[in-house]
DNA sequence: TTTTTCTTGCAAAATATTCCACAATCTGTC
DNA sequence: GACAGATTGTGGAATATTTTGCAAGAAAAA
């Protein structure tokens, strides 16, 4: 890959997440930090991008909407974890359904280039994968609910009625050992839509959601096939979910100290 | 193989990958690398190729961006006015379905809190209102194409169909007194949707769409109730169009100062 | 403080430039 | 038409330049 090529992905990447740590885009583009710090003075220098610490940030005045998706939460690394490791269950070329809500989103920025199809509901994860024209992105209709940036309402149902994929990525609200909840009563006829709709059904819960349940039930403990979690996920309740033949896939406590494993 | 027909085909690849390194093309052409680098040379001199280190790259500087941000940069203040004299047509409490594409954009821009309703098929109009939750926006499922962020595709059109509105605001690629035209084949049957679930039709189109026919014919012109359009259309297409019974607004020109319109 | 990130300098690798030898084609002369 | 010399195209090698990756110290954040 030239360096022009480099700087063009990187670019390219930006414009896709809007942030990106120097790991991050390390990884990405298949060079060492050295190499990404010289990249982005020069991009710098040349306009559309803005150095912080520790990345860099994309310098589009219109703001995006949804940035809270990827900022304003709580457990950010957690999440970020957890999104690294769900998107390395996903083989290329499978159809994925995502969810709504912030620990999904963080999934989607690491689905990258793997998946082929993807389908979903949320705002902010169509408009991460908006300009990217290796993946076909499917965008479920309905009413937006405004708070989440969450297609909601019978188009949306009746979209996921329609369709088939390969594996939905879920969020959720709460789960104990009886079953997984989730507050947003608007979404559960969504997410039941999408687990019909789905061969393989993960969920992504952080630590908080465990032991919790929430006002509204989803569905059984055992319509789940793998459960993804942080490492602060209580013990018990994970080797309780594993009793019921569920697949817990704990997360790794931020990996920093990953050189070249790409 | 001539030393032209090499050139040719040096030309012909990057114009495919846009990014080249020297190895790659000197297999592609079957020549040493410094053949390729004598080429590379000469044909930067030409013109339409850049030179860099390790290889070389096309000099057409957007391709993998957002298009609509790069489209949205002809006529804007005619789009601005355009967008504010037809968000003047719109009474409060209506449904309105907006078409994809920047004029469209620019009316949704000043909408402001009047319609109740909106449907778009566009992700950046939604995304512009998805945080307004006095209005409820739906947004019509589909693919999303990747460099206009328009959803298109059979999901689409199902989605217009099934729905009726007051008003639909529609761009179009161009138009003369044979009808209306739209260049993108993709939105022409989107497009008829929305003509048909609509009880009134606006087509936003500023004066260079005027006498200017695209591919594919969209509809006749006594489909549309009213055109908007800015003040540098020419008068004598206006005229007829007017003689035809269709009303014409023409935007009056911006002052050079903005007020705070967005 | 401690940790993380940034800058700077340096050596190694990759790449560009220049030069040279060889082959093919063209040119003019015999 | 055949030949020697000129011209051009091609591939390779030697040398200069740029780029890259690493590491140590400086600066910034926690």
């Amino acid at each position: 890959m030239t360096a022009e090529e480099r700087k063009h992905r990187i670019e390219t990447y930006l414009q896709r997440v809007e942030f990106a740590s120097l790991e991050e885009l390390s990884r990405h583009v298949n060079a060492s930090i050295s190499t990404i710090r010289r990249d982005l003075t020069t991009l710098e220098a040349a306009g559309n991008l803005r150095r912080t610490h520790g990345g860099a940030r994309l310098v589009t005045p219109k703001t995006d909407e949804f940035a809270f998706t990827a900022r304003d939460t709580h457990q950010v690394s957690e999440k970020e974890a957890i999104g690294k490791a769900c998107a390395a269950l996903i083989d290329a070329n499978q159809s994925v359904i995502l969810d709504a809500g912030t620990t999904v989103y963080h999934v989607a920025r690491h689905l990258e280039e793997r998946a082929l199809q993807i389908v979903t509901n949320s705002l902010p994860v169509a408009n991460l994968f908006a300009s990217a024209n290796k993946m076909e992105i499917i965008l479920a209709g309905g009413v937006i609910y405004p708070r989440l940036g969450v297609l909601v309402g019978p188009m949306t149902v009746e979209a996921y009625s329609k369709l088939r994929a390969s594996v939905a990525i879920m969020g959720a609200g709460g789960i104990t050992l009886e079953g997984i909840t989730n507050s947003h009563a608007l979404l559960i006829d969504i997410q039941r839509a999408m687990l019909k709709a789905a061969q393989k059904i993960i969920f992504c819960l952080d630590h908080t959601k465990f032991g919790r349940p929430s006002v509204s039930p989803l569905c059984e403990l055992d319509r789940a096939d793998t459960i993804v979690t942080d490492s602060h996920a209580p013990q018990e309740l994970v080797a309780g979910l594993r009793a019921r033949g569920i697949e817990v896939i704990v997360a790794p406590e931020t990996p920093d100290r990953l050189d070249n494993c790409g």
